[in-house]
DNA sequence: GATATTTGACCCGG
DNA sequence: CCGGGTCAAATATC
């Protein structure tokens, strides 16, 4: 049985070393594109290559003759009572911290999940675990580990494992696409939004930041945005900019279909045992703080390739043009 | 109903 | 064997 189990590692084994070849090539391919993606591009093309070899190393061990410790491992037992008796394969943090640093705010610009919290020997204070929330939807294998200083409990000791390999939602920016000649008789229009990397945000702040743009929505409403984001009306040609979470308010005020998650915000209690998640050091309740985990949580179709399908009014979406 | 947090169990490295 | 990192069911929250 465990020779069978080998085999088939190594027989797993090979087959991913196809599939990052594969990615290697078509990561090659998009950058030689030179399309205003490739840092988005060899982000999740890295992204996935890393995954790989992750898997490849696991699998490397148990075709090497590793024992599979599922074999070894008592099997779930579904009259045993909650949660024992589980069957589990995780891997053990092999990666080093590559910064820590004394806070007294858990915001850091990104948004992140607790998954476990536990008493540490020598310290007073629980650590608190956390990776990113991109970690199921973009496979973001950034961590953290929080814990209360000792010695000054208002701050707090926050320990960074991996890096951020998702898309900071300040970063992602929409191209709405015109389905040309698509649009139902009802006046209805479907548009196909991506989710690509903002040139302009990744890049060095270029200007705009403080102006703002006033969209009417279709109710009447008046929707401030600010134009951080939007593209130059020269590069229209490929389509029109906004930052997902003010096009989720947009969408949302004039569909009333789109409600973004509230996540909670910076202001949550300050109790050393309740850690909460760090936020988007961006005030509180909009901006990047309210952004969801996906765009899946705005209500957006996901297709092939970041495109989200969207149904705007037309008038709408005329004013987004121009 | 979907998503986030809590928390005891499980697992691995030292 | 023990400490610490992670999982995942249960629970809470929206």
């Amino acid at each position: 049985m465990a020779s069978l189990g080998r085999e088939r590692a190594a027989t797993v084994v090979n087959e991913l070393i196809e599939a990052r070849e594969g990615v290697e090539r078509l990561k090659s391919f998009l950058m030689q594109l030179g399309d205003r993606r490739a840092p988005w591009t060899e982000q999740v093309a890295d992204g996935v290559l890393n995954r790989l070899s992750n898997v490849m190393s696991a699998l490397d061990g148990a075709a090497a003759g590793g024992q599979s410790s599922d074999g070894a491992r008592p099997q779930p037992s579904a009259s045993s009572s909650g949660r024992n008796r589980r069957k589990r394969n995780f891997s053990r943090r092999s990666q080093h911290a590559y910064e820590q640093r004394i806070t007294a705010t858990l915001d850091d610009g990104h948004i992140w999940r607790k998954y476990g919290q536990k008493e540490i020997q020598n310290s007073s204070n629980p650590r608190g675990y956390f990776r990113c929330t991109h970690r199921s939807d973009q496979g973001c294998p950034a961590k953290r580990q929080v814990q209360r200083c000792d010695a000054d409990p208002s701050k707090h000791v926050v320990t960074y494992y991996g890096e951020h390999t998702c898309r900071d939602p300040s970063q992602i920016v929409p191209i709405v696409i015109h389905a040309a000649g698509d649009a139902p008789p009802d006046g209805g229009a479907s548009n196909l939004i991506s989710f690509a990397l903002s040139r302009a945000n990744a890049g060095s702040n270029n200007g705009g930041a403080s102006s703002s743009q006033t969209v009417a929505a279709v109710d009447g409403s008046a929707t401030q945005l600010s134009t951080s984001s939007w593209c130059t009306s020269d590069d229209v040609s490929a389509g029109s900019f906004m930052q997902v979470d003010e096009l989720g308010a947009v969408v949302g005020s004039a569909a009333g279909v789109i409600s973004a998650r509230k996540v909670a915000a910076g202001s949550a209690p300050d109790d050393a045992d309740t850690m909460m998640p760090g936020l988007g050091g961006v005030g509180t309740g909009t901006g990047a703080g309210s952004f969801p985990s996906s765009p899946n949580s705005l209500g957006f179709e996901v297709g092939d390739d970041d495109l989200f399908r969207l149904d705007l009014d037309p008038q709408l979406v005329c004013t987004l043009w121009n």
